[in-house]
DNA sequence: TCTTGACTTGAAGTTTGCTTGAGCTGATAA
DNA sequence: TTATCAGCTCAAGCAAACTTCAAGTCAAGA
């Protein structure tokens, strides 16, 4: 698969894919002789993997760390452990984000009522 | 209150505070003669709102302009509508969490078996 | 043959959301 | 009384995560 098909396949831009290879959020995608992206289904795999953790706000760095430790082939305790401090964050996040939507459903629920508060 | 017991209260750095008051995220906060700040209850309400919300990733623009309504006592309607947006978002938000938590702890649960998998 | 369009790299630019620094005032403590 | 806070404003600086640009390559179709 070309870039572009890629690209169009998770709705992202090939400069995102691009940007994200570059700095080893996915490993190195396979070129063609004349040096143009082919990617395979194993990095398709990957962009599909990064782009879920991202748009849950998992950090570039940690996934960094991930993808590099994975192509070393090395940490696999580590590895987990990444794996295991993200869902934790996540986790945090998510209780987070209940109590805001709570706060909000409370406010929307009472709007009327409520003049000059925040 | 001064900005300094509100900054411990809330957990934030004084800086952001004067920040946040200066873009219009939180209403001018009354001062006293010498020009000081002086937060009132409505002023610590006001940032507790707003801390809560940008924990969860609430737009700072979207904010603005509720704070702005708010200010100028009118767009009831309107300022409903920007908090249903907002729930609207966080509601998402949470759900896109959810599948990547699930996700995770697929791969934590399965980690010894998978190789060179993203 | 020429040109069109997708691709390449590397570097510079942009946006968001703070953060820091410079230079000031005014109150309090040794 | 001096020095040390806490606060003030305004402007510049910074980090993260892209995004855009410049300059070039290459293959295929009219």
């Amino acid at each position: 698969m070309t870039i572009g098909e890629v690209s169009e396949k998770f709705q992202m831009t090939a400069d995102t894919l691009r940007y994200y290879e570059r700095i080893g959020l996915i490993p190195p995608v396979p070129r063609k002789k004349n040096g143009i992206r082919d990617f395979d289904e194993q990095a398709c795999k990957w962009v599909g993997f990064v782009k879920c953790m991202r748009a849950s706000g998992v950090q570039i760095e940690a996934l960094i760390e991930y993808v590099s430790l994975l192509q070393k082939g090395t940490g696999i305790e580590r590895r987990k452990q990444i794996l295991i401090e993200q869902r934790a964050r996540l986790q945090n996040q998510a209780e987070t984000l209940r109590t805001t939507i709570e706060r909000l459903d409370y406010k929307i629920d009472h709007y009327e009522e409520m003049f000059k508060q925040p």
